[in-house]
DNA sequence: CTCCCGATAT
DNA sequence: ATATCAGGAG
């Protein structure tokens, strides 16, 4: 039963690095810390929103303890467009003091030390491990990998980290960034929230959920 | 389960 | 004009 799952992950895989050859984390960053940042302000917002925030940000704002210094009014302003600005403003300078205090000013690169971040969880953590660090402990579950793991059916939990643990057990480590990666990509150019293009999916011959 | 919020598709 | 998009904390 799970040897068949995974051989059908592995097709999946297969097709979909076909299509979208090297993709990569969607948000904009050069060090970790910016990283991190552009994936607290992308809770509930597009990668594309918080790439044009970010591109004003990160020359605002040049090293973590410039955030841990930051004015909270002054940074919001920054990242109003990204929503949910003031608990992000509030939670990126506190997880920029927390870095500065207690980790030297370098972003830790465990999970269990990133979880205690503020605005930091599971999806977070994963995102910033695996590709800032690439140090996987986990696949990172957005609302894309949410919504496709469920139409592929290899999960059928609607809870983030029942599906995170559902994914581990079928997908080979080494695929774990980029396998969030491949299933965002398709979920923001083809198998869409709103309009599913199912015709042109590459997943359209093996897909359960496929609709002509 | 509710609150946090702006942007965009319809 | 309004529904929908898109994570984390309490």
């Amino acid at each position: 039963m799970k040897q068949n799952k995974k051989e059908y992950v592995a097709e999946i895989i297969k097709l979909l690095l076909k299509s979208y050859k090297k993709v990569k984390c969607a948000l904009n960053y050069k060090e970790p810390y910016e990283l991190l940042f552009a994936t607290i302000l992308s809770a509930q917002c597009t990668d594309e929103r918080v790439n044009k925030v970010t591109e004003e940000l990160f020359k605002k704002y040049r090293a973590v303890a410039d955030y841990a210094n930051a004015d909270v009014k002054e940074l919001e302003v920054y990242i109003r467009s990204a929503g949910f600005y003031r608990n992000k403003a509030k939670n990126i300078i506190n997880s920029a003091k927390v870095i500065i205090e207690k980790y030297d000013g370098k972003v830790p690169q465990s999970m269990q030390e990133l979880l205690v971040l503020p605005g930091v969880a599971r999806k977070t953590a994963n995102v910033v491990l695996g590709n800032a660090f690439n140090k996987a402990e986990g696949i990172a579950v957005d609302t894309h990998v949410i919504r496709i793991a469920n139409l592929l059916k290899l999960t059928k939990s609607d809870n983030p980290v029942k599906i995170e643990q559902d994914l581990m057990e079928i997908v080979p480590k080494k695929y774990w960034t980029e396998f969030s990666h491949l299933l965002q990509t398709l979920g923001r150019r083809v198998c869409k929230a709103r309009n599913p293009n199912c015709s042109g999916c590459s997943l359209k011959e093996i897909c359960p959920s496929a609709k002509a």
